[in-house]
DNA sequence: GCTTTATTGACAATGATTTTCATTTGCGCC
DNA sequence: GGCGCAAATGAAAATCATTGTCAATAAAGC
């Protein structure tokens, strides 16, 4: 259950053309999405093992995992690791990625002195961007 | 599209129901949670009712709506005021909710920077409180 | 080349949310 | 107080992303 990194796992045609499309996108796509351009790509891969995959290389701290406006699980190649959060758009939906080490030293503090472990985070910024932004004009 | 608010809008006792009960939950609550709730009540509400008052609301601008950790909506009355963030046990649902100056600011600094207004933000901590923490084994 | 077993993938199943549509019911009006 | 119509309701069916099932396939090691 956390043992996997070298057991099994084989290099087949299907991994290698998942991971070769994920490093070939530049943001964060579904798994759905990732399907459609394998195939268009002209490479056949089942939906499933797209999913599964997925997982597996999430699970594996490869890819970083989050969900979209509409709650749908987007992926993305894990860029050197260091995990950040999303700046979002209310209006068009345009998102930012922003870093925050505040907020994760936040986490991580208010954790421990909670008696937590293993704890996790998500912390997503809603506003409107200044081409959405009504100027001069405070929201609500 | 963006004139509702007093065109059409009848005074429904499923409605209040439902306003009621939002206002008596804490924190957040999903559709199906709060439908629940109002059945132990002893209120008879369809649950495509709930979900269906909970988006008028929510687009009425009197309910706050995001999504938790597994992509389900939640849904809690507007505080325009004064918020706090939670830390919830993933193993038993336990939470206590925390404040967050820090993280506060990081969302309004962060926000300023890349020209973002009207702001606001989700930050949920997710973990093993202590009773549920394996002790001295590190999680995954 | 052969065996073992992870992997694949078509299809069924799940579960939250939405849509459909016939029935009910506010609410303004007479 | 009674009418009528559009809004509201709700049970059931439809969506849709995601997960589970399981027989067939194909890496890796011998």
């Amino acid at each position: 259950m956390a043992e996997r990194a070298e057991t099994g796992l084989r290099s087949t045609r299907q991994r290698h053309a998942i991971e070769r499309a994920l490093g070939a996108a530049r943001g964060f796509r579904t798994a759905q999405e990732l399907h459609d351009e394998l195939r268009r790509d002209g490479v056949s891969v089942g939906l499933t093992t797209v999913y599964r995959t997925l997982q597996t290389l999430a699970e594996g701290g490869a890819v970083d995992v989050l969900r979209n406006g509409e709650g749908e699980v987007i992926y993305r190649r894990c860029t050197t690791g260091e995990h950040h959060h999303h700046l979002v758009c209310r209006a068009c939906g345009h998102s930012v990625e922003v870093a925050s080490d505040d907020v994760e030293r936040w986490a991580g503090e208010t954790a421990t002195h909670h008696g937590f472990t293993s704890v996790t985070h998500t912390a997503e910024l809603y506003g409107l961007c200044h081409s959405c932004s009504p100027e001069g004009r405070p929201g609500k």
